[in-house]
DNA sequence: TCTTATTACTTGCATATTGCAAGCGCCTTT
DNA sequence: AAAGGCGCTTGCAATATGCAAGTAATAAGA
């Protein structure tokens, strides 16, 4: 590639995520997830965007099927359920960082500091490190109840 | 944040970048802008996936709105026209790299060569530049008609 | 124990979005 | 003058979404 030659395979990776993350609410799904530790269905519904419900179950089902969650029971609450990011999800946040990075430099009315554009950019894999640790905190929490 | 307080504010960019690319169509068109030197009507119309042609001009339009492209006469031909991304889509290739490289990682059938992981993930900024300069070599040679 | 909540959904229906096929106006080429 | 390419638009059927209401399975309270 640094030889010059334009690959043109590109197609496929991104059709890929797309496929995914083309989608308004799995998006805002996986931020809540992997972002604002969400992990019930009463949670989820409670966004400030409003998912309506019958779309968070179908999108909760196909985020399992594509091995993004997971979905278990609560531990603090036998008739309760959690869903949980797994492997392949957390892997996707260094994306979903460089997005918000993006978004927080056009995003005129962004409320997001621009601290947080700053330490991703200076030290992506500290800043990307310390969500991930965030994330196995809450879980871990959680599950050893 | 490195002092352990967890940000709450990180909603809003990702509902920014989600009113963009968390629509397939507009996530696979900047693809074909940014990676494979498309900026025709008829070249996206190509494009593998089968964008339908109202939807296609649909799109181009809501990306023309939202600053990602320009509309301008093709140089090589007036009854024609060319699509250009603008910087603020050129921004957004670290993001759409990264998706690339989470995609070619848990796509089981991806085209993408691991070399390419491998190269972002060495030198993320050289990978970027790179495609930059491919990006700018493309509308440098159309523009210059 | 009987009642009332809570949780995670499902169902029905009106509305919005999409996909498909055809058509249209404007160049350009022959 | 005729034919073709390009960038769309239009009409219509199919699909997906949003909203409101309902349901089954615990759980909590009187």
């Amino acid at each position: 590639m640094s030889s010059g030659e334009k690959p043109d395979w590109n197609g496929c990776p991104t059709r890929y995520a797309a496929g995914i993350v083309g989608d308004k609410w799995c998006f805002l799904l996986l931020r809540d997830v992997l972002l604002h530790g969400k992990r019930t269905y009463r949670e989820f519904l409670g966004s400030p965007e409003g998912i309506s419900t019958n779309i968070l179950a179908n999108r909760l089902s196909k985020l399992e099927t594509l091995g993004m969650l997971t979905r278990e029971p609560d531990p603090r609450k036998a008739s309760s359920v959690c869903y949980f990011p797994t492997q392949k999800s957390k892997d996707f946040l260094p994306a979903l960082l460089s997005m918000m990075v993006w978004a927080t430099q056009y995003d005129e009315v962004t409320e997001a500091p621009a601290s947080f554009a700053e330490s991703f950019s200076s030290d992506p894999a500290g800043t990307i490190a310390w969500y991930e640790t965030e994330i196995d905190r809450v879980d871990q929490a959680l599950r050893s109840r």
